[in-house]
DNA sequence: TAAATATTTAAATACTTATTTAATCATTAA
DNA sequence: TTAATGATTAAATAAGTATTTAAATATTTA
């Protein structure tokens, strides 16, 4: 219901986990929780958590929920690190552009190849 | 001692407060707690905690211990952000360049009137 | 050396969070 | 409608966190 920290959302190291899992396809709790050792239930708070801090969104088909990354807060987090750490947006720059560069050289060596 | 969480770090908002206050200057736990309506020894707590997490660094001076932001975890962070954000790449770097545009947009102006 | 200043640490307490079990709700298939 | 499947919610508990007060440590100054 009410919107809640992304911060405390992310704190959680299970709850990042999901995240990263949901990276590859949108999926059911029953299939989130065979990752994990804990009960669906819990997966189930997990979830709501990542609602409630607008990482994650729900779709309902038929009997089935499934969730799915929402990014929107993502620019929020780092505008509290630009914030913070502002003198060094440069080398934020750089980071990103060497990412990209790195995908980019794999990508023409499997063309080649 | 040993190395803490960033994102348990993070999760607190006085915490995060703290990490603001310190962009302006490196300042001293008596300085820092003044701004805040709890006690010196809360203020040093969480500033270990922080020290944990490879946010701050304390310099020692005399009677004096000075803290300071570092932004080695940083990159940690947003490199998860981009784990689950692959895709989004792009808009980060736009949303980066475009607030170097503004910075830049604001310095000409000072410097015309 | 003693007093003053700056800070941390330890123990106690109150609060919050993660997880479990059991009960409940919603949708589909028989 | 009943049984089966997918998921959430509530209550209980255990573990973790924030804050306080009081005591301890380190450095400087008188």
């Amino acid at each position: 219901m009410s919107m809640g920290s992304p911060w405390k959302a992310l704190a959680d190291d299970n709850r990042r986990q999901i995240l990263l899992i949901l990276k590859k396809k949108d999926m059911i709790p029953t299939e989130i929780a065979k990752h994990f050792n804990f009960t669906l239930a819990a997966v189930s708070t997990h979830l709501r958590i990542l609602r409630d801090a607008d990482l994650l969104t729900e779709k309902k088909l038929g009997k089935n929920r499934f969730y799915s990354l929402n990014n929107k807060r993502t620019l929020d987090m780092i505008e509290f690190f630009e914030d913070v750490y502002d003198f060094k947006l440069n080398s934020l720059k750089e980071y990103v552009e060497n990412k990209e560069r790195k995908k980019m050289r794999l990508k023409n060596e499997i063309n080649v190849t």
